[in-house]
DNA sequence: ATATTGTTTGACATTTAAGTCAGACAAATA
DNA sequence: TATTTGTCTGACTTAAATGTCAAACAATAT
């Protein structure tokens, strides 16, 4: 049975990935999937079986391609706040891809109590948070446990991105002036992770 | 016609604020409130007609609620240090209580186009800018846009909590574990945001 | 060319959630 | 006590989303 590869599986799960990842709309039906791919609803359940299979593919890609991308930066050979600047670059450039998958992870874990493939910690965030804690000796920056350096790091970039939307209508702020203020948050983080 | 209160109507706002809020269940059904409150699923029709009402009610209770503690923060006459170091905390209380509260709003924005009642930037808000510039141009926090040093403080207190149960699985940490790193990070951010 | 087989489709069945309504129940009032 | 009136419930209706299936279609192989 040799499949013929009409690119129609990966193009359910691209406009997939771009509902729920980048739109966030998390209770899109398969039919909202099926319009925004241009196919047969029933076509997912060819592929997929159920919308819950697609689910759990769509966000086991998604979690490899990150954990592939921002492993490549963590275990990278740079100095250390070369690798901080990069990876807030990489990082970065997924959310604004993307922001809205970490969301979905969650509210997947909050409704069906969905636990992720992988247990043990991953060894490049073992290595990560040793390099974090020679940084700290070597006082580039402040004393605290290298896991709230991390939460500060992926905070500082992903919380704006995620609540974009409301912060758009809070302060009313068009696109290219979200785009700036983006722009000039990579240095703040920067200046202000390290002492 | 005078209500009888049988306190049944606060009731169901209050599970389905902790349904969403807390629990961030967000496509919890009326049954699923319903039971969470005790009662039939028919009272929440007899109460607020639709599902979609009470959202809306909801969502306007909590915006008004969080609304009302900020704006006591923001606009008491606290000097400045004091006032991001109080707000930390109240902001904190509030998220530790309703995490996803915010997200939920995010969430309605994308799915139907949700957009906040009140239009202007409100006036605390805006007090809190000219706040914030001053103490740039006394030196206390680093030169930026007074939008970005808030979405700074923002997104260092709210960020870790929204995501809490990624890094849960992540980092394989207990509840009490996670409470102590809070704890830490309150100082943290203080000295992240001052110079 | 024709048969084979993977792919796609539309009609139908099933399931699940939301909403309606008549009547039961209980608290206030006459 | 009897009546009114607000509150609550269960059975039913309607609406929407998921899933199944037989048949049509199209690419490859014989």
């Amino acid at each position: 049975m040799a499949i013929r590869d009409t690119g129609t599986e990966q193009l359910i799960k691209d406009t997939a990935k771009r509902i729920f990842f980048s739109e966030g709309k998390f209770n899109a039906t398969t039919q909202d999937i099926a319009d925004a791919a241009g196919v047969a609803r029933t076509v997912i359940n060819y592929y997929f079986r159920s919308k819950d299979t697609l689910f759990q593919q769509v966000l086991k890609d998604a979690m490899d391609d990150m954990k592939l991308r921002l492993d490549e930066v963590l275990l990278s050979k740079l100095p250390f706040k070369k690798k901080i600047v990069k990876f807030i670059d990489v990082f970065s450039t997924e959310l604004s891809e993307y922001p809205y998958k970490e969301t979905f992870m969650i509210s997947e874990i909050n409704a069906h109590g969905f636990v992720m493939p992988e247990k043990e910690p991953s060894k490049a965030l073992q290595f990560f948070f040793n390099e974090i804690q020679q940084a700290i000796d070597r006082g580039e920056i402040r004393k605290m446990l290298p896991v709230n350096f991390m939460l500060n790091l992926f905070s500082l970039i992903a919380y704006p991105l995620l609540t974009r939307p409301l912060f758009k209508q809070m302060l009313e702020i068009t696109d290219i002036k979200f785009e700036q203020l983006m722009h000039e948050r990579k240095k703040i983080i920067v200046d202000m992770l390290f002492t």
